[in-house]
DNA sequence: GAAGCTATGTAGCAAGTGCTACAAAAATGG
DNA sequence: CCATTTTTGTAGCACTTGCTACATAGCTTC
């Protein structure tokens, strides 16, 4: 009646559910586990340890955030850098991102704080962002490489603010872009 | 021949030492009183809560960033908004700013999942950083407080790069800043 | 100096932490 | 069908967490 065989497949798609949920930093294992349908005894069997877990985790996480950036993809390219950036924060800003969002700021203090794991899972949904940035930026665009970091900076500086609060510093921000 | 009386006004100063180095998140009393030469139960005495003690840490921290900012005052204005914020990032860079930075990305992580305390103290030490930004702008800046605004971004999201390991990128991005 | 408030030390509690020892069930292979 | 390996359950350990009860010392005020 329920699901008979466990395994860190099986297990990995609920507790990323649970984390995106609830935060990643103070998730312990017997929360996790019960939320994964299991026991903390059978978490660390299948992952060896927290950290093991933990890795894991966030690498399934970085993978969830590329597909979830490849299913946003939208519409006709924008006219300008500007508009470019505007459409990406008003993406950032939809509902569904807003679990990746809160946890994407864990990890970006994890791997502030020197964390490995930490920083290999952002580099890696960094890395989808850069791609999909270029891939949004205006087809005449003089500099598309350059141009992509530059409204990265941008967009997750007004991603940053909406966090803090002050999303109308964000939004005055890109409104001054050139373009 | 020691401190005879505590207070959290002395004490203070020495958490917030404690907290820079070691980071805010998994700070527990028995640690941060150790270091701050008192027990875990004078903490509790003096700061009824460990609530009210982060609470109290944050608001003294927001107010060391503003000073350490005025400190760190310079030399003549950026003939460009690209200028100033490269020279921004470069004072971000400089290694007295370590520490800051690696608490900040904890207090943006903490107002990202909803927590007041750590909103109001992002929001205080964000404002510091806003002013000091305007005040950096080249004199002839056509809007000032949304140049600021462009530059803070920008420079926000390069040293969250910079926290990812991703320097370039954000050197890439400030390069490609109109100006 | 007695009374009373403030500051501090000692001990400990209930809950939660990651993890392990032991053992049984369940699947697998001969 | 038996032997072996893989997967799971039950208890529990040693430790840390925030916090409290209780007692004591010290200063202040009359």
């Amino acid at each position: 009646m329920e699901n008979l065989r466990q395994s860190p497949d099986t297990l990995l798609p609920k507790l990323a559910a649970h984390v995106l949920e609830h935060g990643l930093a103070g998730a312990s294992l017997r929360p996790l586990a019960k939320a994964a349908g299991t026991s903390d005894r059978m978490l660390i069997y299948h992952f060896k340890s927290k950290d093991g877990l933990v890795t894991a985790l966030l690498e399934h996480v970085a993978g969830m955030y590329s597909q979830a950036l490849e299913m946003a993809w939208p519409t006709e390219p924008a006219a300008t850098r500007r508009e470019c950036a505007q459409r990406l924060l008003a993406i950032g800003r939809a509902p569904m991102f807003a679990p990746f969002l809160r946890l994407w700021w864990e990890i970006v203090a994890g791997a502030a704080k020197g964390d490995a794991a930490y920083r290999a899972s952002a580099a890696a949904m960094m890395d989808s962002q850069l791609a999909w940035f270029e891939a949004h930026l205006p087809p005449d665009d003089p500099d598309p490489k350059a141009g992509a970091r530059l409204v990265a900076l941008a967009v997750e500086g007004a991603l940053m603010m909406d966090a803090l609060g002050l999303g109308e510093v964000g939004e005055a921000g890109l409104a001054a872009l050139e373009g």
